[in-house]
DNA sequence: TTGCCTTGTCATGGATCTGTCATACACCAT
DNA sequence: ATGGTGTATGACAGATCCATGACAAGGCAA
């Protein structure tokens, strides 16, 4: 199973490497950000399956950060850990409910750590988790990466089908260019927008011999939309 | 999710500067105004999400620029935080008569801006997430760029269906051609006001076979207006 | 290395959209 | 009725946006 990732939102660098260490040991991917500024570019970069913040930091503080991470559909669903510093500030924390699903009192142990993030993980599995997802006739193995329609095999390359994996997990809802850019392609990346069209036109194809190239829809103005449901 | 846009209208430069360095870092738009005219110029060619208004200005001050904001019903619900100086209770009182949403008492800490920046856009949101709107017979689905008619989809141009976004949005309420233009064109944008009446035109038309077209009016003399309530 | 696959970019062509005009129509006051 | 003002409608040419095929650079395995 692919190692879950986890990014660290915390500015005092000593902690975060430690924190850092005791995760990778656990055999989980981490990626670390010493800031808000920082946190929004690793984001963007790529989606991590969890999320730590510390309470304070130099720019936004660590629950701003969480609010606004939470507000936005696009992360409203990550998991938040928060790092509070004593006991005395974490009633102060839970008045100030920004939303984050856990929180972790400092000083604490690597094993406390990695019990609340497991736990966390395990709560909200399932979402992401996913293993397969079927619109109309389509099926999409996850765990396989394979893509049947109506029972054939559909042959794709490594971008349409996780373009395609992206829009079945999002069906019914555009999105413009530069949105499929940064959650199909990874933010961070320079990439022509024109090339998205390319690649739904190699997915479209791809679907064709299926009849269900009319999943892949183009919204005039906006972007592309996936959905079973075919209309006019 | 794109980066909330904010206006910076303060005469004095390095303050300025500062105040729109403070919010990039922070990962929001910024643009600055250093009197009323360039506020007004830089409000129609883009809006922002929230202003910040110094109280003192060079042309109008500042609080004849909130005053008149908050008059005029395209900017009325723009969320404001009035700058002031160090100053007697008085202008805090009168900043807020001003239909300020909020106050700042110079000097202030990055931190202290960015608090209350983020608390008046959190108390302000929810506006435009709205994900749905129904009026009638009428759905429109904001994620997915859709407009069905009990139940049948709607086909629409780019403009049209932006323009009936913004009727939906605003129902029961007549908007002049100037004020649509502003709003659904975004303004700066030199263009016939007789072009509107085209564009009404065309929505209707597309409504037409969905007995739906009777819900833009025209108000002669006044503009148009989006309503499910049919009057005779 | 060669050969195959993948990927990003470009140029072209086609489809749709947009703003404007001219004309016809509706409303209102005189 | 009559003119004046404001709106509806159809047509149109330029602008915009998207689909598509071709192509070169890079990766990877044989």
């Amino acid at each position: 199973m692919t190692p879950k990732h986890i990014l660290i939102v915390e500015d005092e660098r000593p902690i975060r490497e430690m924190i850092a260490f005791g995760l990778k040991r656990a055999g989980f991917e981490v990626r670390e950000a010493e800031d808000s500024r920082a946190a929004r570019s690793a984001l963007a970069d790529r989606r991590p399956d969890l999320i730590l913040v510390d309470w304070m930091l130099p720019d936004t503080s660590g629950l701003e950060l969480t609010r606004s991470l939470k507000r936005e559909r696009d992360t409203r669903d990550l998991p938040i850990i928060m790092l509070t510093a004593r006991a005395a500030e974490s009633d102060k924390v839970a008045g100030l409910d920004g939303g984050a699903d856990d929180y972790l009192t400092k000083p604490f142990s690597p094993r406390e750590l990695l019990a609340r993030v497991n736990a966390l993980l395990r709560r909200t599995a399932g979402q992401d988790e996913t293993e397969a997802v079927g619109h109309g006739a389509l099926l999409l193995d996850r765990a396989g990466h394979r893509v049947s329609a109506a029972g054939r095999p559909v042959p794709l390359g490594p971008t349409e089908y996780r373009l395609l994996e992206f829009f079945m997990l999002h069906p019914d809802r555009v999105y413009s260019r530069e949105q499929l850019l940064d959650r199909v392609w990874g933010g961070n990346v320079y990439v022509e927008e024109r090339t998205i069209d390319v690649h739904i036109r190699r997915l479209r194809k791809a679907l064709e011999g299926y009849d269900c190239d009319q999943y892949v829809q183009t919204v005039r103005g906006a972007g592309y939309r996936f959905s079973a449901r075919v209309e006019a």
